[in-house]
DNA sequence: GCCAACGTTGGC
DNA sequence: GCCAACGTTGGC
């Protein structure tokens, strides 16, 4: 089982729209690195979605449903989607700012990786995260 | 709105 | 193959 982190930007695709939508198809992804993450995930594999821009919180946790097929949105067949199911919302969404502020997430490929909008999340990495958003204080 | 980080492109 | 120029992302 792997954990992942995507980003989007809520002004795009927020979470409320991925709830409403009851599924997501992943295309537009256009970096290389992002595109081989994508191709790692298996079914069943957790995700964190992460509000870039504005908000820059973590909001909630979805599944992979679908693994990677080729970019319906281009001919170009470099590039690959996934198709994605939200689980659940945080309690309450973590911000970049908790995630810098914990030194068990300093090696974080959100912080250490800024740019990339698809990243794998390590297992403990991913528990910290759930454990903050149900923690009112930290 | 600005700028740092970083990926991509293209000239040589 | 190197590197300068340029474009994009995303935090502040």
């Amino acid at each position: 089982m792997n954990y992942w982190l995507v980003k989007s930007e809520p002004f795009v695709y927020s979470w409320n729209d991925f709830v409403t939508a009851g599924k997501s198809v992943w295309d537009g992804v256009r970096n290389y690195q992002a595109r081989n993450n994508l191709q790692a995930m298996k079914e069943g594999d957790w995700v964190l979605f992460y509000h870039s821009n504005e908000g820059m919180e973590v909001v909630g946790i979805a599944q992979v449903l679908k693994e990677a097929y080729p970019d319906p949105t281009t001919d170009d067949p470099r590039w690959v989607v996934v198709e994605l199911v939200p689980v659940q919302p945080l309690a309450k969404p973590v911000t970049l700012k908790q995630i810098k502020a914990d030194n068990r997430l300093d090696q974080i490929a959100l912080i250490r990786q800024s740019r990339l909008s698809v990243m794998p999340i390590r297992p403990e990495e991913f528990d910290v995260i759930l454990s903050l958003s149900q923690n009112e204080s930290t």
